[in-house]
DNA sequence: GCCAACGTTGGC
DNA sequence: GCCAACGTTGGC
């Protein structure tokens, strides 16, 4: 099967592209909201393709590229109440919460800024763009993620 | 810090 | 099942 194309949101301030460099590959954890955890259950599989998005910072944009490596699993960080994201509905025989985990491909040579993505034709149906969009997780087609690398590096 | 957009919760 | 209230996201 062919790969598929995702954006993740991220705010830098909590994890940002540097940190992922720096420690190679992470757990995608504390997503709480159904669509994207359903993207991750079922959609995300090993290869594929990741931007990686800094949301609420100066300025917002897609910062890097990563790529899945372990697909959905539960994600414990529910479990502990001690935990930011804990959640007490999620059992461990059930957890309601998804993850995956991505590695670090590259960091773009600039950001490419909100401003330019919803400036360019071609990405303006990208979810990203569209009015209030909360999701942290979604998909982009191929062509997207090509210019978004594009206009990155 | 503001506020619009959106998801979730809970009363009925 | 509706919908108002509330909390969160995220750009500006």
């Amino acid at each position: 099967m062919a790969e598929k194309y995702w954006l993740i949101k991220s705010e830098p301030d909590v994890y940002s592209i540097d940190d992922l460099k720096k420690d190679k590959k992470t757990h995608w954890d504390g997503v709480r909201n159904y669509q994207a955890r359903n993207f991750m259950r079922d959609e995300m599989k090993k290869g594929d393709k990741v931007i990686f998005y800094h949301s609420n910072s100066e300025p917002p944009g897609a910062a890097g590229i990563c790529e899945v490596v372990k697909e959905g699993y539960p994600d414990f960080t529910a479990f502990d109440p001690e935990d930011n994201h804990y959640d007490p509905k999620s059992k461990e025989d059930n957890p309601t919460w998804i993850m995956v985990d991505v590695k670090f491909i590259e960091k773009f040579k600039n950001l490419v800024p909100l401003g330019k993505i919803k400036a360019n034709p071609k990405l303006k149906n990208m979810k990203l763009v569209q009015r209030g969009n909360r999701l942290s997780v979604m998909p982009v087609t191929k062509k997207e993620f090509d210019e978004i690398v594009k206009m990155g590096n």
